[in-house]
DNA sequence: GTGAAAGCGCTAACAA
DNA sequence: TTGTTAGCGCTTTCAC
């Protein structure tokens, strides 16, 4: 007895043929009813199970969508992929996860890897150490949709589901100065890497608009770490004139540095106002608890297979306009930013 | 122009048939190193990329690894993946992810999914929601190598890596025992699911071994979040005879418990000692820092991958014994279990 | 070391 | 509505 029970092996038990079978069980117009139960039955009675390979093969459709994260280690792409496999999932599709561990060689072959698997998409948000896009030329040239989420790349003419992280620090960054904080610094992620250039920006913009010059001495580029706010405060602190505020490139960063506050025992908030990114669960539980920005994670997912989705129904046809869905940041305002002490709140 | 170039086409160019670009191709032994180069050089310029939809039909392998994880949300299981992940990727497989949300009906339609796509392995941890194992019957019936993480089932004779909770139960408990805490309180989570009755009956042996009665008012049967953590300190600061000292079946338990603790101005540690489990990153930040036991993940998704790919490796052969490989929890000592005060210690 | 030929399991055009 | 036939792209006997 073999193992696997193949549509020819019920069509013989039905008199019939593979075609029938095949129709009865892909629910095609043209099969009477009565033929697609006999063959239903069959099926279950044979524990008949669908080879979705060769099934694939045939019809060039794999049901697959491949997705490329840094690491799935990191709490914000969990939740990414949350929604994305969710949604998926409703749809019919799988997802296939590839992780880039931030470096482009991996990426790489994360795309060839899906590329030789015939994914009906693609999804990728970028590793940081990108320095080279041929691979994604590559994806557009065997017309393979692809979207990136989160990390994108502009010029690649690539649909996009982001955040607006300008507004986001924007928005952080006023928020600071509102409630009476006067000289707000900056610890800022790697700038070539687009989110973090945009956050940055909207830090200056923010300043701007309330007629504050902007200070470089009060930016320290980090790498996004929890040292990097470590090192950020201890070298404020040095200054002949100080911070009182600082909007941190994302929530560790920003732990960091209410550590080091900490340990110098400056008053957070009143003394020193203090505003994250990303809304990591931890924020809301740490003393004071953390102001941040909320990204929206998995409705980043979400979107980014809605993306896709409409991209792999619109295979074949006439290319559509690149498309970019920005997502608004939510801000999450708690203890660390309150009101400045002693000045107008 | 096709899109898609095959062995065929590069058959074509060279004036040789399929089977000798298969070859060459895969570094079959009876092929000529020149024949090889020439093939791979033909390939390169077609810019040809293998199939492996087409591969996977005719050799039965499709190099896919199929992983059931409750919910990619959840940290623990985000770091368990990438540990398969990565270990996948070294020995050329991919992962495929799919959620069960803790749902039963999931878990099952995920099964049906992987075994349709004729993946080479299967790794689960199990919904909470399980009643019904019908469907990992169906898997070993198929011979597909199937292994359980964290989430196993004894019953099912499947191989599985779990963290030796017992042990690590025992050993919290413990831990608050000799750092003077007398009467130590237990929130646990839902009882009938193996991991928490374990730490359960550690926490009871850890009391046992020590000459202390257990008491049925010290245990808060929770459903594993911040409101069960909440909800016992409430009931147990009520008791004419409270405790002082608490293991919580999990973190976000053991933060609830310390939040309503502190509402009550109990001191933390020293007048009430708190330890929780699973190492969530929060733990090392919040004030005071919580103690855990960490689970490993990353090791539990490597051994897991290792596991599953000995398994593999022996398809078709006599079967191996069923194997547990039982990870050691790691004891992680912070400031929220120190000494108790006015006791020894 | 290479070629010829068959076939993995399914679907889809065409015919009946 | 059903059957016939071909073939998706690859690997693998078997022969030479």
């Amino acid at each position: 007895m073999s193992l696997t029970v193949t549509i020819a092996d019920i069509a013989r038990k039905l008199n019939t043929t593979s075609a029938t079978v095949s129709r009865a069980l892909n629910d095609h117009p043209a099969i009477s009813v009565k033929t697609k139960q006999k063959v239903l039955k069959a099926a279950a009675q044979l524990n008949y199970r669908r080879n979705t390979v060769a099934s694939s093969l045939r019809s060039g459709q794999t049901g697959i969508i491949g997705v490329i994260i840094p690491s799935a280690e990191i709490n914000f792409f969990g939740s990414v992929v949350h929604g994305i496999e969710s949604m998926a999932n409703q749809h019919g599709y799988n997802i296939l996860i590839y992780q880039s561990n931030e470096s482009w060689e991996h990426e790489q072959k994360g795309i060839e890897t899906f590329l030789n698997a015939r994914v009906d998409g693609i999804m990728v948000s970028m590793a940081k150490e990108a320095n080279d896009y041929a691979h994604f030329i590559n994806v557009k040239k065997t017309k393979t949709p692809i979207v990136f989420f989160d990390r994108a790349h502009d010029a690649l003419n690539i649909d996009a589901v982001v955040v607006d992280d300008h507004k986001a620090a924007f928005m952080a960054t006023e928020h600071l100065i509102n409630n009476g904080y006067k000289r707000v610094a900056h610890i800022s992620g790697p700038l070539h890497i687009n989110i973090f250039k945009a956050r940055f920006l909207g830090y200056k913009d923010a300043l701007k608009k309330h007629g504050i010059v902007y200070d470089p001495k009060l930016l320290f580029k980090g790498d996004v770490s929890i040292s990097s706010g470590v090192q950020a405060i201890e070298k404020f602190l040095q200054l002949p004139n100080p911070p009182d505020a600082v909007f941190a490139v994302e929530d560790f960063t920003a732990l960091g540095a209410m550590q080091e506050l900490k340990r110098h025992h400056v008053l957070i908030p009143g003394e020193f106002g203090v505003i994250g990114f990303a809304n990591e669960r931890f924020g809301e539980y740490i003393t004071p608890s953390l102001s941040t920005i909320d990204q929206q994670t998995v409705k980043m997912g979400e979107e980014a297979f809605t993306l896709l989705y409409k991209l792999i129904g619109n295979k074949g046809k006439k290319e559509l306009a690149v498309q970019t869905t920005v997502l608004e940041p939510i801000p999450v305002y708690r203890e660390s930013s309150a009101g400045k002490k002693n000045k107008k709140q």
